[in-house]
DNA sequence: TAGATTGTTAATCGATTAACAATC
DNA sequence: TAGATTGTTAATCGATTAACAATC
């Protein structure tokens, strides 16, 4: 059953879902894979090649249902499935991501929020009491949780993450500077924001040479 | 002079500045691309590779020279220059990044924030006032601003990219959770957060499966 | 000089695109 | 049925890795 489905194809299956999305509130019942190709501006093969490898969705002849598509695709990505999540950094970015609601729609369930930083402890963000890390290791053992979002500065993230993995977390969503050192069986998916920026930042050297005569 | 370099190495580049910045910290004066290789945990044929795409930075029987290697990587992706920004949409994200200090020390300045809500009007944040978007056409006339920041929700992101390209801006860090419909000559770099956790979440699926004994 | 390590070319691997037979 | 469009195989393209001659 399993083929190793890449990286690659995995990093693209949100953006349908996104699209399949959109074409539902905009009631279209079905698409081609070319009509779709057009729409995402990707080739119509990709799209069909991807799809594939979870199983054939569509159609001849017809192209893919719309709903149907979405669904599945979701359940792909396991959005049918609750997801609790803590917060591990109440700072701007930790609080800012926890009064993000649209997670939640998506089953991606707030039940916790920790900082180290004492003067934050009592303090409610969206209904959520911020907790002192001490009390993690208790929290954990009484409510399971699925993703702990890592939002503490570079220089305490990593003995957090330590933490967080003694106390049975799978999964770490990290926003902080550095690369994890966690087991293999540990999920983590980088946001590595100021990466993003300077690649921003390169494109934008190289239009400015191009544009301005220089070099 | 030009032999357009792939996206992957532009990529990567930030991850080499950051971990060059971290051997500097530890005054590690020179490193080769084979140690190199096992702290970051690439081949050092990708290194070597991915470095050789911009000159020849190392020393044959030598190696890098760690700082001469950092500030050169810093040139390539434009941190010696400053950039000037502007965050429009001044919700919890936007103001998450406004008050993250670490983008200043690369030479993002960060020089304005806009929001359309006028409850936000006059509202200071790390000593800069929120602005209304109405001011934004002839504050951009009088600063010059290289990327604007798009933490505005999907709705009102991409008139407001309409907007930020009419008035002059070339470059957008986009937060919005849409792809921005503009002209090619404009960069945008996607931070599509919901997008990374829905991958995190299919990963947890898969680890799930295989560990859980279903399917 | 001898040893180390780069810069660079060649080989491999994987991902994308094209093509088309199967089939709705 | 005829036309449309998928599922899937084959061809192409690009990126990664290996190898090694050049050289510090």
């Amino acid at each position: 059953m399993d083929k190793e489905i890449s990286k690659a194809v995995i990093n693209r299956l949100p953006r349908y879902y996104r699209y399949l999305g959109e074409l539902m509130e905009n009631k279209v019942e079905r698409i081609s894979s070319g009509d779709l190709s057009k729409i995402m501006r990707v080739t119509a093969s990709q799209i069909r090649q991807d799809l594939n490898h979870f199983g054939g969705f569509g159609q001849q002849g017809y192209g893919y249902n719309v709903a149907y598509l979405y669904t599945e695709i979701g359940r792909i990505l396991g959005l049918d499935v609750v997801h609790p999540m803590i917060i591990v950094g109440a700072g701007n970015l930790g609080q800012a991501l926890a009064n993000y609601g649209d997670f939640e729609k998506r089953g991606f369930k707030l039940v916790g929020i920790f900082d180290v930083n004492p003067v934050l402890a009592g303090i409610t963000v969206r209904g959520i009491e911020i907790r002192m890390v001490q009390d993690l290791p208790d929290f954990l053992k009484s409510s399971p949780v699925d993703i702990a979002i890592l939002t503490l500065p570079k220089n305490k993230a990593a003995q957090m993450a330590d933490l967080l993995v003694e106390n049975g977390i799978k999964a770490i969503w990290n926003f902080a500077h550095l690369d994890l050192d966690t087991p293999e069986y540990v999920i983590v998916e980088n946001v590595h924001l100021s990466e993003s920026l300077m690649t921003l930042s390169y494109k934008l050297g190289e239009y400015k040479k191009s544009h301005c005569g220089d070099e």
